[in-house]
DNA sequence: GGTGAAAAACATAGGGT
DNA sequence: ACCCTATGTTTTTCACC
């Protein structure tokens, strides 16, 4: 196989994806090799796209976005070209799009300030894409971006050994 | 208000979403601070619960879970004590889980290898938690995990003058 | 709150195995 | 591919405003 990824590498994401700032130090010494060597496959993984990036995970409640939801969207027009998420791209409070699978074509994730503006980026939505829009409101979120897992590979699996 | 966000916190917070590795040096340049001002907002701000954490952003498909989808949990017998997620905690192939308002319970997001994998995940879901589910399949996804906007601030809105 | 400077830790590049 | 060493940066603490 060509790409698929090494068990060192997987790790070495796991360890990233649990926390993003970890020094190269730290993990090189959970994953058991020297710095650079780690460094040099961190890059490789940036490069690679595996790493797509470096974010903080901030708590919406607390930056005046206490109102999230998810809102499936349903084309009204089905001849027209499928550029839904280029169009939905400019409005900054979807956080995400994932096209699926059903009755409906795209789900997004959004988070707002208040009920009013979930109905003023609602009606957004229909006007800039020409879609009708179903809305399920988040109540609360128990937990949200867990660190992924990787055939076993947890960011506590190793930790290196002393070579004195 | 006690528990607002000030202008250049929110700032800080847009950077290091936008950012996740972004240097304290860079940061200050960015918002106008001292290092160590910066600095000290910045632990203030994991602290109060702000700034949850860090994570990389890693690409699924590229690291042997290429499936992804959304589960909606509906409970079989009301009566049942509401600590669903404390029970979908352990399954590590579950993302987020939301409680949300509709007919359903609770969304939850999975990520899994395959679609056995996916059809022995729900198996479980469903036997952990004494639920029924219906699933929603991610064909393509978009985008996700974008910086979030408050109030206007942008990671990009500031730079620091020079003051020589 | 904010600043600036010093010490410790870290990132990064080069050369060797 | 990896390790080690040397250099420049960054983080972190601290005394002061």
């Amino acid at each position: 196989m060509s790409g698929m990824l090494e068990d060192i590498d997987a790790r070495i994401a796991a360890v990233l994806a649990a926390d993003g700032r970890c020094s190269y130090t730290e993990l090189a010494d959970k994953v058991g090799l020297s710095v650079s060597a780690v460094h040099q496959r961190v890059r490789r993984l940036e490069q690679r796209g595996v790493i797509r990036g470096y974010a903080a995970r901030i708590d919406g409640e607390q930056i005046g976005l206490p109102l999230t939801a998810f809102v499936s969207l349903t084309p009204i027009d089905p001849a027209e070209p499928d550029d839904y998420p280029q169009r939905l791209l400019p409005l900054p409070q979807i956080e995400a799009c994932y096209s699926v699978a059903g009755v409906e074509s795209y789900i997004v994730k959004v988070r707002v300030a208040s009920p009013s503006a979930l109905e003023a980026l609602l009606a957004q939505i229909r006007a800039t894409a020409n879609v009708s829009t179903r809305t399920t409101v988040v109540l609360s979120t128990p937990f949200e971006d867990r660190p992924i897992t990787v055939g076993g590979a947890t960011p506590e699996s190793t930790t290196r050994a002393e070579h004195t």
